[in-house]
DNA sequence: TTGGTTGCAAATCGTTTGCATCCCG
DNA sequence: CGGGATGCAAACGATTTGCAACCAA
């Protein structure tokens, strides 16, 4: 809540929900039809529009970042301090978060090369994992 | 015509037009509608379902990737030989390819740490040209 | 000939939006 | 009290699909 103060929204209910379901769950990240269907189940349901308009709210607040993973649907995660990139299992679904220091860095020279004020970046490396 | 042969497609009319618009565009990066407009400039008209289903099978035929940028449509664009990524003005849209050894290098270490058997990767970079 | 391909139009599905009501500050 | 937030349901837009006609091999 006061991540929500601290953005200049409201505190509301549904934004305490939205919030704490992505701070409990042990996905990490979830579509709106995950968070609708978790939020009917705990018996405090909240429509899918204001799903999305929470969601585009607390992203726009930087709360939560919103990934399009290949052609699936869009899926929501805690925005926590540090960045990091996803590895997906393109059989099952998993996905894997890593970071990687070198990659960043070599990024942010790349993108000073070609002129570019780097403002975000997003890497996904799709696989199967072995093992 | 001959990639098609060699994908295991007949090779048809709506085929070849969508390749050779993706191979003469200045653009490289088409949305299904750009695509749906180009042609029907150049008088070769083709319906939206049929533009969908024949990029579907390109793609699966490794003939064309497709990306989903941000929030934007998806766009379509031929696939060559070597990979590359991709730099996005998210002021003017403006998209810029990159290649990087590197960062490709780093990627195959860190897959393999974690156990993935890499198939794809893409890496987006988003800001602002300057200059 | 014949099975894959296309056009056409209807259907789907994720997401957005208008409006009346509600509730945080 | 007042304006932003929510529920509800309709609207939207990109993409998909069923079906009959068509065409490459």
């Amino acid at each position: 809540m006061n991540s929500l103060k601290e953005a200049g929204l409201k505190v509301t209910q549904p934004r305490l929900l939205i919030l704490g379901l992505l701070e409990k769950t042990t996905k990490r990240h979830l579509s709106t039809n995950d968070i609708n269907i978790a939020l009917r189940d705990d018996k405090t349901p909240l429509t899918l529009g204001t799903i999305y308009r929470v969601l585009d709210q607390l992203e726009k607040a930087g709360l939560v970042l919103c990934h399009h993973f290949s052609s699936e649907n869009a899926v929501y995660e805690l925005h926590d301090s540090e960045h990091h990139d996803h590895m997906i299992d393109v059989k099952t679904g998993k996905i894997m978060e890593f970071h990687d220091k070198i990659i960043e860095q070599r990024q942010r020279e790349i993108a000073k090369k070609h002129g570019l004020e780097l403002s975000d970046h997003r890497l996904v490396m799709y696989g199967e994992f072995i093992a």
